[in-house]
DNA sequence: AGCACGCCGACT
DNA sequence: GTCGGCGTGCTC
């Protein structure tokens, strides 16, 4: 007897454990664990991951697999025992470890559907047979909430009509038909001569298989013999020919081709520190190398050259980057140097595309995997290096269950195939940094630039001055005499906008009423393509206003400063400047991102104006300036992080000015001139704002030196909220050490969201060995009301969002 | 998650 | 006396 252990398809705390199935005989040498199978479970069915097997079992009325879905399995043993490890480190259920591992498109579509009994159609009731017509099958989502379904379910039980539940698959693998000859050519040729006259097609179509055969792609043989499908379908019914589904992988890069690239000479500094990473690679060891450099010092030739010494030690390398910095420039760099050895993998495709992608790398067609953060997954089974580039960017944090980080995931894989990983930013995290300083990261770092350029001079410009001196725009003198400059001289300037926390809100002049989401404790965000308010939480959304619903003043206009807005006013002051906006509204259509991109570099506009997405990576020789146009804009979100972030960020814009031949120069504007970070970030000064920022980290109690865990309670009733958050916070005074610090209950930065009121609880701790086990009672002590819809309890172990 | 099972009130 | 409402607990 076989018997698999398989986990079924329901994230919930009850169904959180594997169940065991009896493998039928003929499956028994094929089921192994890492597949996926169909499994029966109560009334319908299921799909699961078989996480074991074994040759028997406690359970006694075992059921037996219903159908595989994979020949072989689709997480190996590592990935297997990775994702065991993510339920303990995130709290978070097995199935939804597992699901996270494989790409969107393999995870289950189920379909209710109500089947006619041929044989007992006679005894069915007038309405449901004149309900069905000629149809055969119904799905259960027609008739579900339609009066016909007590008539329906009566029927099912008496036996009239069958329920039918099937499990499909989110995306399916693309084929193509492809026209193959049955016999040898000897046979096929004596056939043909068999053929009548008048079936010219025909034999012009083996001919053409039997000289460029003996199996064709049916549309391009059409093409070919310039002759239609009847002629194939006759030649099938006749048994000459058959047709055969082959499968094709859907190429996202298909009309492109990647100028090949060889390696660069390295600089003093680059042979430094790759030469650490080159002895982990040929020594097989584990390490985590935090590659500090400059913007601008060479990292991406580094990471190359190593991934180069990996594949030529026939290893595997994955090289995570930031989703927003996956342009189509960064992609041709990996793609110029290691062709169609790379796969690369980002939310920009298709789920179907990201199938095939992960089906190269399991296939072995591939082996680099430049991808965003679900990339870290790929499934090599023999990594030679794992290398993560903007590492400090909080995107590798995944923000829903599971709730890794990438580094994290990293370093586990790293240490399962004892190789080395990379972690390389010109602004380490607090956390990377300091581990790096204590020895546990090993620290690499490139001072100089590689073409020796200075970093550029960066002005401050006070806001408040401005405004003093009776200027009530946008731009201050400064930055509006350079962008004059720039476009007198013929070159290019970079605007930079951010956005966060400073969306454009809909406020009454007279009453100061802010129009705000109804199901959400946050203003609405005016949308002036579709001329509608939108809530960015809920999805909420309604025309705009033209008077205000409290005071019913019509003096009711748009505040903040959107990049249409920033347009505008460009629009006004310098009307010859050719302008370029790259933001959410303009990149939305797929291939705007880069045909804008292109459309600048080829120097057909003088200024780029955008948000974040134009912070990273961008590399024109024709620009000199870049301003940024309100650097304080993040610095207050309640966010221990934020002062963090805004270095982060200046120092990265900053980047973009005079990477080339041309000298650059940065325009920072600010309310804020004075704070340390925009000060710092001016200076280019990431280690004295390292120090500063570690004292007021150490001062509150926050990573690197506490861990930090949030619980987030939300409830549709808002005392109900406070009351679960308040013993939780007693029942973690109780469990956990003195050392500890529990705070709360305190409502959440936005403290209603689809009408749910949220409660948060904050621990700062340091070591707490029973943690996840208080924290695993805790859900479970909740566990009916949370199953009842009405209570959630969100637990973010290391959090980097807040909210 | 979905479904069966079981316990209460409103009706033929 | 039964039909159908929802609350409770199980699914290998």
């Amino acid at each position: 007897m076989k018997v698999a252990s398989v986990i079924v398809d329901i994230p919930t705390r009850q169904t959180d454990r594997p169940f065991d199935y009896l493998v039928p005989d003929e499956w028994e040498d094929v089921v192994q664990a890492g597949m996926r199978v169909i499994v029966p479970f109560g009334t319908r069915l299921l799909q699961g991951f078989v996480i074991d097997t074994k040759s028997d079992t406690e359970v006694e009325k075992l059921k037996p697999i219903h159908s595989l879905l994979d020949v072989a399995p689709v997480l190996n043993e590592e990935l297997l025992q990775l994702g065991k490890w993510l339920t303990e480190t995130t709290l978070c259920f097995m199935i939804s470890a597992l699901q996270a591992m494989l790409p969107a498109a393999m995870k289950a579509k189920y379909e209710k559907e109500i089947h006619l009994i041929q044989e007992r159609i006679d005894h069915l009731h007038e309405d449901v047979r004149l309900f069905f017509g000629d149809r055969t099958v119904v799905s259960w989502r027609e008739i579900e909430h339609t009066s016909l379904l007590p008539l329906l379910q009566k029927e099912i039980a008496k036996g009239h009509l069958e329920v039918v539940y099937r499990v499909e698959e989110k995306g399916k693998k693309k084929t193509a038909k492809w026209v193959e000859l049955t016999s040898t050519a000897e046979q096929t040729m004596e056939a043909m001569s068999r053929l009548s006259a008048q079936a010219v097609k025909q034999k012009e179509i083996l001919q053409f298989l039997l000289e460029n055969g003996p199996s064709f792609p049916l549309k391009q043989l059409l093409e070919e013999t310039n002759s239609s499908l009847s002629a194939i379908k006759s030649l099938v019914q006749k048994k000459l020919v058959v047709e055969k589904e082959i499968e094709v992988y859907r190429d996202p890069f298909a009309d492109r081709t990647f100028a090949k690239t060889s390696p660069l000479p390295l600089t003093e500094d680059q042979q430094r520190a790759i030469a650490p990473i080159l002895a982990g690679i040929e020594k097989g060891e584990h390490d985590v190398f935090l590659m500090y450099g400059v913007t601008g010092s060479g990292k991406t030739e580094v990471y190359m050259q190593t991934i180069d010494a990996v594949l030529k030690q026939g290893k595997e390398a994955i090289v995570l980057v930031p989703e927003i910095s996956l342009t189509p420039q960064m992609v041709k760099r990996f793609k110029g140097r290691f062709g169609s050895k790379v796969a690369v993998l980002h939310s920009g495709l298709s789920l179907g595309e990201k199938y095939d992608e992960w089906r190269k790398i399991q296939r072995k067609e591939v082996q680099l995997v430049v991808g965003a953060r679900s990339a870290i997954f790929a499934p090599f089974e023999n990594l030679g290096i794992i290398i993560i580039d903007e590492e400090h960017e909080t995107s590798y944090k995944q923000e829903e269950n599971p709730r890794y980080h990438a580094r994290d995931v990293a370093i586990f894989r790293g240490r399962y195939h004892r190789c080395p990983v990379v972690l390389g930013s010109a602004t380490p995290s607090l956390e990377s940094f300091a581990r790096a300083k204590k020895g546990v990261y090993k620290q690499l770092t490139l001072k100089k630039r590689m073409n020796d350029k200075a970093l550029p001079p960066v002005d401050i410009v006070d806001m408040r001055e401005e405004l003093r001196a009776g200027n009530r725009s946008m731009f201050s003198r400064l930055l509006f005499e350079k962008l004059k400059d720039r476009l007198e001289k013929g070159e290019q300037s970079v605007l930079f906008l951010n956005r966060r926390g400073y969306s454009s809100f809909v406020m009454c002049r007279d009453c100061g009423h802010v129009i705000q989401c109804p199901h959400c404790d946050i203003s609405l965000t005016y949308h002036r393509v579709q001329q509608r308010l939108k809530c960015h939480y809920c999805g909420y959304e309604q025309a705009v206003l033209h008077r205000c619903p409290s005071c019913e003043s019509e003096h009711i206009r748009f505040f903040g400063t959107g990049t249409q807005k920033v347009e505008e006013e460009l629009g006004k002051l310098l009307p010859e400047a050719r302008v370029i906006r790259m933001d959410v509204d303009t990149t939305s259509r797929k291939g705007a991102h880069e045909r804008l991109l292109n459309e600048f570099g080829e120097g057909k506009a003088d200024i780029l104006l955008g948000t974040q997405m134009i912070a990273k990576g961008l590399d024109f020789p024709k620009v000199t300036l870049v301003g940024v146009l309100a650097a304080d804009t993040m610095l207050y979100l309640p966010d221990f992080r934020s002062a963090e972030k805004t270095f982060q960020l200046l120092t990265q814009v900053s980047g973009r000015a005079g990477r080339h031949q041309l000298p650059g120069e940065v325009v920072i504007q600010t309310y804020t001139p004075d704070h340390y970070s925009i000060e710092l970030a001016a200076k280019h000064d990431y280690e004295t704002f390292y120090e500063r920022e570690m004292l007021i980290r150490k001062k509150h109690g926050y990573p690197p030196f506490y861990y930090l865990t949030l619980i987030t309670v939300s409830h549709p009733e808002a005392t109900k909220a406070v009351a679960i958050t308040d013993k939780i916070v007693h029942y973690l005074q109780k469990q956990l050490s003195s050392q500890a610090i529990i705070l709360g209950p305190v409502a959440s930065p936005i403290a209603r969201m689809n009408d749910r009121y949220r409660y948060q609880c904050m621990i700062k701790y340091k070591r707490e060995p029973n943690f996840s086990s208080v924290l695993r009672k805790i859900v479970d002590h909740y566990q009916q009301e949370i199953n009842r819809g009405e209570l959630t309890i969100t637990i973010d172990l290391n959090p980097y969002m807040m909210m």
